[in-house]
DNA sequence: AATGAATGAGGGTTCATTCAT
DNA sequence: AATGAATGAACCCTCATTCAT
């Protein structure tokens, strides 16, 4: 059972040293072009195209899994932010709508979220929290829609979340990325709508 | 490059001999039961689980995804079956809902439906046949649907099946099965209805 | 957790092909040559010593203690046959003081012998049965022993092995091989005599 | 070629910084600890378990020979002290006696007596010093007991020692230890005496 | 057809050791 | 003094794949 380190969820480091971080970096930035590749994340590997040792790969990352939420950390708060700006209603356009296309295009450009908005369970306390405000939003712009009618009532957050990881699949399943996206995206929405009555 | 064989499409074997036929049995069981376990699916495993030489597992599946493949024939001859029956009209239900639930509770059923279901490309001619005759039936089930006036124009058979795979997806990506399957199909098949003038 | 395979008793494989009986040889070979130096026994170094593949290694030896007690079985047959011959009474010298010989001089020229007469449970059918042999001659040692008044009856078989042990340690905890080994093995003789009324 | 350092004997250190010695206590206690489980003694894991730098325990410890013997050199002291008071002769019992039983139940106590005293050379000056007590009293006892007629002329204090060592394994070379440790110790005492005439 | 032995690449992981801070 | 980051050798083991029998 080679992955039951960090069973304790895992804080981001914090003052790491010069060289440290760079270290850090440089293995994120090798594990990102390797997640565009087809092969999986093999730490050893990694580690080569890191120009590190192995040991410092681990060192920073003793689990694959924390590996991949810190490549896809960015990513999610990135979308985060979008979706609390979206629930915050600036007005301009549906929030759900605004969300559910910055939730697509955020993880076609970027497997690593992609993968960790759909796992089950986080392994890095970091990781859980951004989750916890993502779902803090959706549950807002639900709300706000629901008020206005314009979104069925038995749909949830987390149903929010795991259309949109639907959605980034419907698209990945076949050919020609740009053109279905807008048309995946609307037909879910379109399908969040309360039905006629 | 290991997997550099096969590059030209299987058709299924004919006439094998008895023990042959058996021994490709006990692979594609213990196949089945590999693949419910969290792990892939390893030739040599395989080989030890079937009680078979790894020669045999070679010489029936040349491939992996050959071997995908035929796990997953049947779960998607019956997936076709069902297709063809709602398309065919029995006038019953909407076709469409029919073919989305019956396509989604399959897959939930077979994993090996659902990879063959996403995947770009077939390895057999067999595989790439009953796509062929899916895609049929679900051009049938929309056309009869446009004709109605009760499915969107902008949609046609690909997009339904890639739907499907994001339903499935969606359906995977938390915890629940039974519940959300039924809502995520609901929001899907009032997505693909014409949008309100 | 890598040493959980195996965890059935393992017989001596019968009926091997030629080329992997000479394989079977050469690991053997190797690894009695690397167990003569200090490291420990290694898996991929042997390999290596033995001019074979890893896996091959594996395959005849999924286990370091299968290994050990591979490496062990002939010494552990000699001894055997010396116990039966001593117990069955040949009538020379005092069963048990052949025994004692036998035993520390073989362990000596043996180190895998030794460890297969210290280790708790054995991993091969083969292993256990030799020991069990073991046991019984022993046994009929002491009671021919006891009978005739020269050893002491608390002592049983097991005693006789686990004291074997110990000589081979004393041996090796200090400079000399030659000298000690004739004055311990008297020591426990004589300590094994009935005490002194 | 790691342990090629301190290959001059190293003498224990004197005057440490309060903070140091706290540090020295905390890894011996870790790796009194870890000696107890089944592993070996592994530095860096030491240094984790102790809450310590790995740079820390080398810094005590420069070698894992050094630090075994730290780890003896409280059980090694108290044997030293209880073979000189039994040297002493007290007279109330035989001393040789006193003296394996004492080795006996300290070496089953603390597996890094058993090492230290079963090693062929010290690392430690105070190691070594502390052994030469030993052999000083051990010569001793064995004098009394061969003027008193009661221990065989062609033992010295070496051979005690290895036979302390040789019954630690025999105890440990099977289940039990209680019981048998007296016998043992018994079959022992009575083959030291000297052969009847 | 089937078997299963052999091979060796390669991924996973740990650890001893050094050294900049 | 202490720290802990870095390194990379080396081990463990599993697999894909080939091929003689």
């Amino acid at each position: 059972m080679p992955e039951d380190r960090a069973a304790a969820p895992l804080a981001r480091p914090t003052h790491l040293r010069p060289d440290a971080l760079a270290n850090r970096w440089r293995v994120l930035a090798a594990a990102a072009r390797q997640l565009d590749g087809p092969e999986g994340l093999a730490m050893n590997a990694l580690a080569r195209e890191a120009g590190v040792g192995v040991g410092t790969v681990y060192r920073h990352f003793p689990t694959r899994q924390v590996l991949l939420e810190a490549l896809g950390a960015e990513g999610l708060e990135g979308l985060v932010a979008a979706a609390e700006r979206a629930a915050d209603g600036d007005g301009g356009e549906d929030a759900l709508a605004q969300l559910l296309r910055a939730g697509l295009r955020r993880q076609l450009a970027d497997p690593a979220l992609a993968t960790v908005l759909a796992e089950p369970t986080a392994a890095c306390t970091d990781t859980a929290a951004q989750l916890e405000r993502l779902r803090g939003a959706l549950e807002a712009a639900l709300a706000h829609g629901r008020a206005t009618g314009r979104v069925r009532e038995d749909v949830d957050a987390d149903d929010v979340r795991r259309l949109l990881c639907g959605l980034a699949r419907a698209v990945d399943a076949g050919p020609g990325r740009a053109s279905p996206s807008a048309r995946y995206v609307d037909v879910v929405l379109q399908g969040l709508r309360p039905p006629a009555p």
